[in-house]
This record gives C-alpha cells, sequence and structure tokens, in this order.
DNA sequence: GATCGATTGCTAAGCACTTAGCTATTATAG
DNA sequence: CTATAATAGCTAAGTGCTTAGCAATCGATC
C-alpha cells in the first residue's frame, strides 16, 4: 500500500540520497494519523452541537465523579493547554449554561467550574456516540495490536518528552 | 508504567463502569504523542529562524527538486491544509525573502511558488539538524518496532478516512 | 506578624488556521 | 463560438490557541 508519506520518502531519496530520512515513515505518519482521527471525530461533536475543546471540558467534568467541580488549573493540565486557554472555553460554556463558575472556599485566589444539569444532560447524551467513534477506529486492530501500538506509543512518548 | 492517559480510563472505569472506554487508551495516547512530538520539532525550528509551516513548505519545494517551483494548491494538498492557509504563509516566506511567487506560464490563473537562494540556504541548512531530532525521538524503537508501528498507524489512519 | 516570591485566573494582543466570498481564467457542452 | 461550470489563488472575517501582563491571594521566611 503506497501512501502520501511513501512518495514523500522517495522524494527526498531522490533530492537528498546521502540523507537518511527513516525518521520521517514513522513521525510523518503519527502526525497524519492524529489529524485524520481528530477530523473523523469532529463529526460526531458536531452532531450534539460541541467541537473538540467544549467537549474536553465536559468530559473532564463528568469524569471527575460527583459533584462534578473542578479547578481550571486542573482543567489546563489535564488538556494540555494554557489556564488562559481554558479561561476562554469557560467563558463559552458559561454562556451556554453548560458550566458555571463558583469561588474556591478553600482558596480565595480560585475558582471551581462545575457542570451545570443541562451541561452534565449533554455531555451523558453525547459521551457513548462519541467513545463509539473511536471504536469504530480502533476496531480495525485487534486487542493484542491495540495493546502493542499502545507500548510503542508510550516509548515514542517518553523519548519525545525527555531533555 | 503509569501516565495520564491510565489515570483518565481509570477514572471513567469508576464513573462509567458498563461504558467500555478501551478505544480511548489508543486515540488519547495518539493524540498525547503528535502533540509532544510537535513540541519536541519546535526547539529545532526555532533554531533555524523557522516555525513548523515555513519549514514545512520550504521542504516540499526542496524535495520536488530543480527548479524547485510547485504550485500553491500542490502545497496545500501536501500539508492537508486549505488553499488560503498556504496563501498566507506565501506572503510570510516572501516578505522574508525566502520564496517568490511567479505566474504559471502554463495557466493564466495559476501561480508558481520558487525557492529563492536564501530560501534553499536556509532550508538545506536546517534539513539535516531537523531529521537528528526526528532520529533522537524515533531511536528508542528498533527498525523492526518502527515498521511494526508503521503498520499499526496505516490501519489506524485508513479506519479513520473511510466513510 | 510583615514581607516577598509563587500561584490562580483573568483579559489583551498576536498568530495561524478555518470558511465565505471574490476575480480571473480555463474546460466543457451545446 | 458562446454560455456555463469548474478551478486557481487571493483577501476578509471569525475562531481558538499562544504569550504577556495584570490583580488578588497564598505560603514561606525571618
Amino acid at each position: 500500500m503506497v501512501d502520501q508519506v511513501d512518495r514523500i520518502l522517495e522524494q527526498w531519496s531522490t533530492e537528498k540520497p546521502d540523507l537518511d530520512v527513516s525518521p520521517m515513515a514513522v513521525i510523518g505518519r503519527l502526525s497524519r494519523t492524529a489529524l485524520a482521527i481528530e477530523t473523523r471525530l469532529a463529526a460526531t461533536f458536531t452532531r450534539y452541537g460541541l467541537d473538540a475543546s467544549s467537549f474536553d471540558v465536559l468530559a473532564t467534568l463528568l469524569r471527575s465523579g460527583a459533584p462534578y467541580r473542578i479547578a481550571p488549573a486542573a482543567l489546563a493540565r489535564d488538556a494540555m493547554i494554557s489556564t488562559s486557554a481554558v479561561a476562554q472555553r469557560l467563558n463559552k460554556l458559561q454562556t451556554r449554561g453548560l458550566v458555571s463558575r463558583e469561588a474556591n472556599p478553600d482558596d480565595g485566589r480560585g475558582t471551581l467550574v462545575a457542570l451545570t444539569d443541562a451541561g452534565k444532560r449533554l455531555i451523558d447524551t453525547a459521551l457513548a456516540p462519541h467513545v463509539e467513534t473511536e471504536r469504530a477506529i480502533t476496531a480495525i486492530l485487534t486487542i493484542e495490536e491495540q495493546s502493542i501500538l499502545v507500548g510503542l506509543l508510550q516509548r515514542i512518548n517518553a523519548a519525545a518528552t525527555r531533555d
């Protein structure tokens, strides 16, 4: 099966025959696959009036368990984005009535973000279809293959993160 | 090795014990690994006064071979972005004198983007260090493991793209 | 207990993408 | 040949991220 990355590698081998560009075979596919997945998942989010960012916030609140209340800083760590980006996501969700902000009783600087009833209903509805979309993608691999893939990704991730 | 994705899966199994969220183990790691790689690669681009987008354009021109001239539409297909985004990338690179735009002699609507001498020198300089950064990441896996990973990614990519 | 550095969460400004919409040119159908 | 549809490339406007910078509060040290 010849894909776009194969064509790119072929061009490099013609233009820079002395350069070993084999790392691109791995990293190129990884980036493109992540993008393809993102695009595919977006369709499900749209069906429920959401996008990946909003879904992410609501799902993080849901899986934190009752009373579905967490600090913005925790949302930022979890989503690997800045606290500023979190504030902007929350502004949007709060305007739609899906989350609310309360003062943190234990920390005068802090805020607690809470799922509203409408937010809880929406994420409860959207969660299973989202996971089904993910399953439609991963089901191409056996459980064993998925487990191999996860192991390889963990090692690549560790190598990319260190230093 | 327990990572952030493991903690997320554990939360889900507590909060939604009836929902099989195992697809998240694969897709969550894939997204996070792609992001970690992107972050790591950015440092090398910065060393040469570039970012991923600019590097991408210059590298695409370089690997197309002499005379290093291609249409904006081809750049868009290759980078999987809109032609509008290409136009904006080109505006920036043209301002810096790294690419030039010429009329396409074979198509009155079209433009050809060309590497300037300065652009060619820059990408010739930055290419090998970039590939070395990629190799520093992928070298954690043996060649056989890399080849297994590529095969699994190709299948996931195909599954995410179809329908 | 006062001070000073760290932390929390926010807005403002900048940046790179998207879609929408435009002009100009080319290809197709009759 | 002409009318119409398709294509190429662009700018404008909107979106969501980033970094910078702010005010308020907390914690550690003396």
